[in-house]
DNA sequence: GTCGATGCAAACGTTTTGCACACTG
DNA sequence: CAGTGTGCAAAACGTTTGCATCGAC
């Protein structure tokens, strides 16, 4: 078996994930809903700051404290989820985006790595500790390949 | 080549590393004293506020920024070393134990992984991506088979 | 009208920093 | 005596929460 186990059900848009929203007891507000436009538009890997401010450049008044209790209402219902990629602040995304993170410890780059990368440490801690590894939620750190070659070079010198 | 490259040369004891603080220009106070006795005592993965109270069992008035400022100047020299095993805390080590770390998403247990075990992760993304991993510093969540065994009865349900 | 969602301010836990004083070498 | 290290208080950071009000249904 792959890393990966369950897939929520992907609804495709504003609508679909609002319209879930309600089922569920909620509400179709207007801040829920400029954020769900913002994390169905491109551009992956936001914190909740960075979130907060492009709601805000279309509804000024809308608080980070509601940006964070809607992603994590969302989180609930599984239309979002968080990254960790390193230190600093989480990251959200749609949960239909699924991928590990590699993240370089010297230029702060991530990489989006295929879940099948990890199989090989999958079966690995599976076998040797009876670990189910899930590579989402945390990045993986290390050095990308443009900063080895930098690095490499300053040794050089 | 596997997972890790370079081992910073590994003092054998307190004393040892206060020599090396002395060398870097640095100064063998008590609190730094008492601090890596504490390092070097048994038991790993300790945060800097238990640290700080073990500490203060013996010394009471050192505060919990005289030890994160010394285990900041402990790191630069390549004694210790800090991971973070989800949220929270991060936790702090001897440089010399070497070890990656999966954390338990549900219960919160940290696993120690012969560093091994990632070599087929590091291989399978060096050559996709030219990442060069380690995964000494964050840990890799997941679930430990305790709490699968258990998920899955409760699922069963 | 009910009850969920929001704005705001204030708290949270972890870590860092500014400053005056104390101690090491 | 020079200059590093310390205690303390306060700030910084990302995130959460209490509360009165607002708005969706």
């Amino acid at each position: 078996m792959s890393v990966e186990s369950r897939q929520s059900s992907a609804p495709a848009g504003v609508d679909e994930v609002l319209a879930r929203v309600r089922e569920a007891g909620g509400r179709a507000t207007t801040s829920r809903r400029i954020l769900l436009e913002r994390l169905f538009a491109e551009g992956s890997h936001k914190t909740a700051e960075e979130l907060a401010h492009e709601v805000q450049r279309v509804a000024p008044d809308v608080h980070l404290s509601t940006i964070y209790r809607n992603l994590e209402e969302l989180e609930r219902l599984g239309v979002v989820t968080h990254a960790h990629l390193g230190h600093g602040p989480a990251t959200y995304h749609l949960a239909t985006e699924t991928h590990g993170h590699l993240s370089c410890e010297s230029c702060g780059a991530t990489l989006e790595a295929p879940l099948g990368l990890f199989d090989g440490l999958a079966d690995a801690v599976r076998a040797a500790l009876g670990f189910e590894i899930d590579p989402r939620h945390f990045a993986v750190l290390g050095h990308c390949a443009a900063c080895r070659a930098r690095e490499a070079a300053v040794a050089d010198a």
